[in-house]
DNA sequence: CGTTGCCATTGATCTGCGTCAAGGAAGATC
DNA sequence: GATCTTCCTTGACGCAGATCAATGGCAACG
């Protein structure tokens, strides 16, 4: 999974100052396809804790995550939630051939996302073959993250899931930004407690005590509610039960 | 997921006595495309317990089931083991672009595939578009089907857990045999209690137990170990938890 | 500056499921 | 038909995490 997001960090930084996921996604496009995307484009804009769609509801559109942090939820009738998803900047939403929603999704922090109406956004996948290539891979490495969650929720203590989630954000931006000569990392964990929990499969009462246990333990440090700093990465990977290094580079 | 299931069944239907994935995903194929997968393939047969691949081996072909049921896994280093998919005939494995695998596989029946070698097939997909695209479609299901199973693992319980396994196993083939005129389905289970469990997320004394107890309910009826009775789906997908109806057919 | 609302923390208690352990059923092998 | 092997069932017990409940921090707002 490192790989695939240093892939997407890659494509999303090409594009410079404008984040916007078609020209991820068409990184090998060339100008007269990147003109008819450029067409089809429109903006939308959502504040922080906005719902984008209901599960059920109809999406006539595909869109990227330009800027903000959108989250993909299910909700069982009685209530229970869990996240299957959480969207950064140039990341895909929608789904060709689908023109109804399968989850919630919902803007956690401000949100601009880059949107092409459905039909036409098919169109071109036809005709532009690498797109849907490069679509392909996308939707793989999502699979992949999908499936690595899955052996989270399924097997992983609650300590574990913490460790995890911490180091899975640390490792996306690490490479980025706020990374000092030794394996020091501060990450802005863009997420409440609760919405932490749903991603986990938890109760926000169990992640705040396993966070503040993992603060007592020396693996983390606290700044404010968000700000998390992490004095050894090694230990942290260790805390989180992954059997790799989980892809940080040296 | 239910219209993803129905699809593949159709399209595996498709081929006729050979069930063989790339028919289906070529089934919008010309002949002389065809012709070129055909060169293409070989077979390769295991026995019921054989690992196929252990993760992070090299693997140099992509491939479908034919015939039999296959699993993927992923373990963690103290043993503990998730299961992150169920192969069934059609289904496909392996990832265009990916020489090491990422998962162990392991074949739980008899089991045939049909192999290609990953490279002539990458060429294949870059030349032959609407292969991408089907290929897309399927992946995107399967990212479906794997958020399902997140709200599964992190949220139901160990009754809920089972009685969602079942339901889904019970729609795979319920319309295709052993479907009577009530809400009565049989189902043949091809997998021990222990890799319910570690597909489920529990351990194999729970899994039991929760079979027990929806036999006592009345919820299902067993004969021998294996083979499931469901006098009514719809009591069993109450205990699901699930809010749809499952897409069972009317 | 006090109030309101949201979010986080911490404690006390409960419980669903894991763990450990002891058989039982049914097919395979001799 | 005896023994093995594999898989399944059931019971007793303990614990990780859920639940219930109280309190605290802090920003926004009058």
């Amino acid at each position: 999974m490192n790989v695939t997001l240093h892939e997407k960090q890659a494509l999303h930084m090409e594009c410079g100052g404008c984040p916007i996921r078609h020209r991820a996604v068409c990184a090998r496009c060339d100008s007269a396809e990147m003109e008819t995307l450029e067409q089809l484009k429109f903006y939308r804009s959502f504040q922080a804790g906005q719902t984008v769609i209901w599960s059920g509801d109809r999406m006539d559109f595909v869109a990227s995550v330009v800027s903000g942090i959108a989250t993909l939820t299910q909700t069982m009738e009685d209530g229970r939630r869990q996240m299957v998803g959480l969207l950064l900047p140039s990341d895909f939403v929608g789904r060709p051939g689908r023109s109804i929603a399968s989850y919630d999704v919902t803007a956690t922090t401000d949100l601009v996302m880059c949107c092409f109406r459905r039909k036409p956004f098919e169109d071109m996948l036809v005709k532009t073959p690498h797109v849907a290539q490069r679509l392909l891979e996308m939707t793989l490495d999502e699979l992949d993250a999908a499936r690595e969650w899955m052996l989270l929720l399924g097997r992983k203590t609650a300590r574990e899931k913490i460790a995890s989630l911490l180091a899975i954000v640390a490792r996306r931006d690490a490479s980025l930004h706020m990374r000092d000569t030794q394996g020091k990392v501060s990450v802005e964990l863009p997420l409440t407690r609760e919405e932490m929990a749903d991603y986990l499969g938890l109760t926000l009462e169990t992640v705040s005590r396993q966070i503040s246990a993992l603060k007592r333990d020396g693996i983390i440090r606290l700044h404010g509610k968000r700000l998390i700093e992490i004095p050894d990465y090694r230990r942290l990977l260790d805390e989180a039960g992954d059997d790799s290094d989980g892809g940080m580079p040296a």
